[in-house]
DNA sequence: CGCTGTCGTTTACGCCGTAAACGGAAGGGC
DNA sequence: GCCCTTCCGTTTACGGCGTAAACGACAGCG
């Protein structure tokens, strides 16, 4: 599908400019997706994943998504792993688009407090916002071992260290910071977009008899039966708030036992 | 390789029995994989990832490590999603198999922290074992969308749910601590594999000119630079134990408010 | 006009998951 | 002894995958 009909920008333009097939740079970077770019496919992916899921992206279809050939994206990207690669740089560089973003990057911050939980917000955005690619953000091998997912960059990394320290840690305590900072993040945003998943997927096939089943299941695990509404809630905001507050607040114990007694600064 | 050279006990026994190929059932469960069972093909798939990864895994190649063609794993395992859903059920109950797994299943520990303790260095032992399976256990859809990753059986759950209630916990602080602890295990238990499986993959590559173009990358982040022997080193161990007993500790301070102020029991 | 470089297409290959048909041995009733 | 069923691994086959290589078509430029 060429992109609905045949346009309406264009019908209105000189024939004979319509007829050679609309070069790549008239009309600005509003046309349709003709000329292909590294960028476009990255962004092809990206939607593509968010709507079929990342089992169904393959070249050819990717492809076909953008009116092309499979091969065709092979001159823009090297394979499929370092498109997948490229897609994972994408998303988590929409981190600077943001409205917090541009603070992040910031040199003067109210704070390392107030980076770290507008850092957490807006990783949570991007997790929220493509579900189904955050996965491939937090399993595709870091690029050097002690980049922690979804931490996934240098630049970001350093920042991180770079705010920590003027907040008045030491390297250790910034480094270890660093590490319950990013296994926090990491264990609940991919938590939460699983369950977004599974919800999702649990809609697909209601099943005919599942009452009955659900009864012999449940009889053996009372625990569950009885709490099972509970379990069922979705308090994902309130224990991600709650838990970043518990990590702040062991942060700042950390640096103030630090200041006080002079010696080890300590491993968190 | 067919457990090492052709078996001791079976050399020993009647000709004409070992003539005819060995029926299944004799000479107990410890033959040669001669006979296939579900059991067996799951085994060989765990043992597949450890050795080759997970992307190396194709039915064809599984079925060649068990001497056997493909479509024969068909007659025992529906397809190849559902072995994997499988190979994540079977280590995961390998969980019971440890000596501290015997105590996690009675009902009578030495209190609730105990039991977390336990469960967790459970976890991280299965983890550990299979760094290139735990990435399935961390991501596969669970069966309910409230069964949250690693702690991905029912059992587990309804035992999580029962040894806090006993050691009293609310209905709503039990499951809050649920996901608070799902939550640390699973965020820490993925980026220590990962971490893992980087180091292993940093090796294959070593690549002739790092030195040169490390530099150039280091010049723009000073802090990384200053750090990197700080962020190189792995204290996995002793940040689990430091997280860990950070959650307890904060559980603990849950309860005992809960206890104090009578009414509402709060969401941890 | 023809040369050259750019970019999408065509064709082809080997591997994948798996449906379906097949064959041959095991065991049981006559 | 025989045959017949049942079990279980193999063979064959199909469509889809990632991607190497050859192939036009077309724009810009001499």
């Amino acid at each position: 599908m060429p992109t609905i009909s045949d346009q309406t920008s264009e019908d209105v333009r000189d024939p004979d400019l319509v007829a050679v097939q609309e070069g790549p740079e008239a009309a600005g970077e509003l046309t349709r997706p003709a000329g292909l770019d590294r960028e476009k496919i990255l962004q092809a992916a990206i939607d593509f994943i968010d709507e079929q899921g990342l089992a169904a992206l393959t070249m050819r279809r990717l492809g076909s998504s953008l009116g092309v050939e499979a091969m065709a994206l092979y001159r823009y990207v090297p394979g499929r792993e370092d498109l997948l690669d490229g897609v994972v740089d994408r998303v988590v560089e929409t981190l600077w688009d943001d409205r917090d973003g541009d603070d992040i990057q910031v040199v003067d911050h109210s704070g390392w407090q107030d980076y770290l939980v507008r850092l957490a917000h807006g990783m949570r955005r991007i997790a929220l916002a493509h579900p189904a690619v955050f996965p491939l953000v937090a399993s595709r091998p870091p690029a050097a071992p002690w980049v922690r997912p979804p931490l996934r960059s240098l630049r970001l990394v350093e920042s991180f260290l770079g705010t920590l320290r003027e907040g008045g840690f030491s390297d250790q305590a910034a480094v270890a910071a660093y590490r319950a900072y990013s296994s926090f993040l990491l264990g609940h945003l991919l938590l939460e977009v699983t369950q977004i998943g599974a919800q999702v997927s649990l809609l697909d096939q209601p099943e005919g008899d599942e009452q009955a089943q659900r009864e012999t299941d449940m009889r053996e695990y009372p625990n569950l039966a009885r709490t099972e509404s509970l379990l069922g809630q979705d308090k994902s905001a309130a224990e991600f708030e709650e838990s970043l507050e518990n990590l702040l607040d062991r942060l700042e114990r950390v640096l103030h036992e630090a200041r006080n007694s002079g010696g080890d600064v300590g491993d968190l």
